[in-house]
Parts: C-alpha cells; sequence; structure tokens
DNA sequence: TCTGGGGTCCTAGGACCC
DNA sequence: TCTGGGGTCCTAGGACCC
C-alpha cells in the first residue's frame, strides 16, 4: 500500500574528498584532490578552481597548485556509505541505492508519523552531519527524476522541494544538461535541433526526439519533459554485472604478463561472486555469471569487447579463467599489432546461485547420504522437483545415474 | 586532455526456431 | 522453391552515470 509517492534524492557532496576532509581536520576549508593520476574527487574548495572529477592529475595540479592531493582510501569510504545507509534505512526501509553515495528514499507513507518531506530531509540531513560527518544534498518530488534533478541543482550542502503542482515551473526552465540521462552526445544532438532548455524539449513532439535519439531515449526523455516518471523507488535491485580493468601503461607487454593479469583479475571477481560482500545494496548471497566479457584498449586508446556466454552460470574460478583465456587468445593477433593500454574483465548475466551443492560419496546411490540429499532437494525446490531434474537431465543427455526411477 | 575504475541501459545485426 | 513475420538469444558497440 503506497501512498502517494513522495521521494527522497539524498546525494553526498564530494563523496571521496568530504571523508578526506572529515577524517583529517588540516584538510578543511582547503582545496582537496582525492586520486593521483586522474581525479576521482574534488572538495567544492577545489571545484572552485576548475578541477573536475575524471579530469588528469596534472592538469588539475596546474589549475589548482595549493590543493592537497591525497590517494584514495577505499575501505573508509565504504565504510563510510554504509553508516550513511543505515542512517537511510532508519528513515525508511525503502531505500533504492544507486551508487556508494546516493540513494532514492520513498517517504510518501510516513507523514503522519515524520512530518512533511521537509521536516523529514532536513532531520536527515542533520543525522548525517551529526552521525556521519559528510555533507549531503537532498532533492524532493513525487517523482525520481524530478528529486534526481532537484539534488543537482541545490548542491551542495542544500536542501530543495518541488513543490506538487510546481513541477514544470521548476523543470521547464533548465539548459538540457541538467536532465539525468543526458550528456555530450545527446546533449549536443539536441542543440542541433535547436533546443537548449528541457522546455524546448517538451515543445519539441516525441516522433522528433526518437527520430533523432532512438525509441527508447526519444521517448524516456520525451516522458521526462512532460513530468511522466513512473518508475517507483526499488528497493530489491540487485547488480546486474561485475567487472575489474586496469590500466597497463604504453609498454609493450608479453603474453606472459598479460595471461597473469587475466588471472589474477579472474581470480578477484569469481571470489566477489561466491562472497559479495554487503553493498549499498544490501546482501546479495552467492551469484553465478553466465557471459565473460574481456576489455581491452588498444594502443590508440580504442577500445573494444569480446564475450563468451557459457551453457551453464558459474562462479568457477578455472571455468571463468578457461573462457576469458580462450578470448585473450583470440586477440592475441590484433593485440600484438595494435599494443594493449588496458585489460579488463566484466562477469554479467548474473544469477543468484541457488543451485544446491551436494557432495555425495561415490557409492551413494541407495545409501542414506543420498535419501537425505533428495530430501533436501524436496524442501528446498517441491516435491515434484527431483522427477524435473531426472527429465531435465535426461533431455541434456546426462544418464542422472543417482537419481532414482520411481520419483 | 595524452585519458580511472566501477557500473547501467540501449541498439543493431545475425543465428535460429516456429 | 521462394517468401513471411514474430520471438529469443548472443555478440559487439555506445551513451551515460558516479
Amino acid at each position: 500500500m503506497r501512498g502517494l509517492a513522495t521521494i527522497l534524492h539524498a546525494d553526498l557532496d564530494a563523496f571521496y574528498a568530504s571523508v578526506e576532509q572529515r577524517d583529517d581536520p588540516r584538510l578543511r576549508d582547503r582545496p582537496v584532490i582525492v586520486g593521483g593520476g586522474v581525479v576521482l574527487a574534488a572538495s567544492y574548495q577545489a571545484k572552485a578552481y576548475g578541477v573536475r572529477t575524471a579530469m588528469n592529475g596534472r592538469q588539475a595540479r596546474a589549475l589548482c597548485p595549493a590543493a592537497v592531493v591525497v590517494p584514495p582510501r577505499m575501505a573508509a569510504y565504504s565504510q563510510a556509505s554504509r553508516a550513511v545507509f543505515t542512517i537511510f534505512r532508519d528513515v525508511t526501509p525503502e531505500v533504492e541505492g544507486l551508487s556508494i553515495d546516493e540513494a532514492f528514499l520513498e517517504v510518501g507513507g510516513l507523514a503522519r508519523i515524520a512530518g512533511v518531506p521537509r521536516e523529514i530531509a532536513a532531520r536527515l540531513r542533520a543525522r548525517v552531519a551529526d552521525e556521519a560527518g559528510l555533507p549531503i544534498t537532498v532533492g524532493i518530488a513525487r517523482t525520481k527524476f524530478l528529486a534526481k534533478v532537484a539534488s543537482g541543482v541545490a548542491k551542495p550542502d542544500g536542501l530543495l522541494v518541488v513543490e506538487p503542482g510546481r513541477e514544470r515551473e521548476f523543470l521547464h526552465p533548465l539548459p538540457v544538461e541538467r536532465l539525468w540521462g543526458v550528456g555530450t552526445v545527446t546533449a549536443d544532438k539536441l542543440h542541433e535541433l535547436g533546443v537548449r532548455t528541457v522546455a524546448d524539449v517538451a515543445a519539441l513532439g516525441e516522433p522528433a526526439l526518437v527520430s533523432r535519439l532512438g525509441p527508447a531515449a526519444g521517448r524516456h526523455l520525451h516522458a521526462l519533459a512532460h513530468l511522466r516518471d513512473p518508475r517507483p523507488v526499488d528497493t530489491r535491485r540487485t547488480r546486474r554485472s561485475i567487472g575489474s580493468q586496469r590500466a597497463l601503461g604504453r609498454r609493450p607487454r608479453t603474453d606472459e604478463e598479460l595471461d597473469a593479469v587475466l588471472a589474477g583479475t579472474v581470480d578477484r571477481l569469481a571470489r566477489r561472486l561466491r562472497a559479495p560482500k554487503d553493498g549499498e545494496r544490501g546482501p546479495t548471497g552467492g551469484r553465478v555469471c553466465r557471459t565473460v566479457v574481456l576489455r581491452l584498449r588498444f594502443g590508440d586508446y580504442a577500445r573494444v569487447t569480446r564475450s563468451h556466454t557459457l551453457p551453464v552460470p558459474t562462479a568457477h574460478t578455472p571455468t571463468i579463467l578457461a573462457a576469458a583465456r580462450r578470448l585473450l587468445v583470440a586477440a592475441t593477433p590484433e593485440i600484438r599489432d595494435r599494443g594493449i593500454t588496458l585489460l579488463g574483465l566484466s562477469l554479467t548475466n548474473l544469477d543468484r546461485d541457488d543451485a544446491l551443492q551436494l557432495e555425495l560419496p561415490l557409492d551413494a546411490h541407495a545409501g542414506p547420504a543420498l535419501d537425505t540429499a533428495l530430501d533436501e532437494v524436496r524442501r528446498r525446490f517441491g516435491a515434484g522437483s527431483v522427477a524435473r531434474a531426472t527429465q531435465l537431465g535426461r533431455d541434456q543427455g546426462l544418464e542422472a545415474p543417482l537419481l532414482p526411477e520411481h520419483e
């Protein structure tokens, strides 16, 4: 039973840099850059000099010579994130994490016990400041999209409510670049159509947007410009892929070096699959993957992917490594040709690992160990499951010798 | 600008099946 | 013998986000 949707978008400000300023008083009120080769985060004092996330480190230091550059401490950021998400979930169980530092909170049902949304958000901001020591901006609206846009407008350390009925006057004057989902490419395409504000988008009409941006993006943007966004806060979203990649520099690499990097990457990823940490999206349990994606960046910085889908989902390191190696070997001639500057791997098509793994002695055909195992299968998957599994095994050409005929 | 590392979602073409 | 539409799965690439 959801009441009228009221959605908070809570977004920590300059997250990594704020954690550094919190943990080292000497950094407070000073320009701080997290990351060396490239800027992972910049404090607002550094942003004032034009420093931006993802900027080249040398360029950033040139813009802001007074900045303190600190190496990232990912463990500290994870811990800070968990503390903040604990506060979120204390406000409402309906929390949907978007990333390490932002989430949607549905507070529509809380009016009678917790007050109006502005009060709920003000208390949330105060608690995050007091208990986690971090600045956070909150946008409030009837839809996710507007809440997200509102927090972006209110940053840093702000609170902005888009009042019901006043959505259009808030949204339409904004430049299209403000919209969630519009990046440089889409913004350029819109500019070519003479579109600069959201009002221009709304006036354009869906067919024109679809023909320029494609069906999904066009329809989506058209709906958003007309304030239509039915997406509810979804607490159950789970990860769709995990990945890891490493920049390799320009130096030539031997096949052996690349294989070692690949093996290390597969090992880390497979471990994460089998035993994921409780992340901002809540406990995930064991996972399996079915598709292995090799990511390469050549010497000229062009990127490609090569993928393979396995017949059966797995979290088995050697199985994943074998698939990844085949992809890498197939790409080796091109790598020799063009050089390689990045090697990465993604595991996608994730699913819950709900396969029941039971170890049985080899001679268990009719023994009590088998009966116990089959009881467990029936308990977990229902009375007919053993018979279905037997048939499935036959269909796939397995003899299914352990499964009794009479089921 | 000599360019990280972690993700999400969409598109398009080909294979394959009915 | 040729042609048809609909649907799913796989692969590769691209835009976008933090």
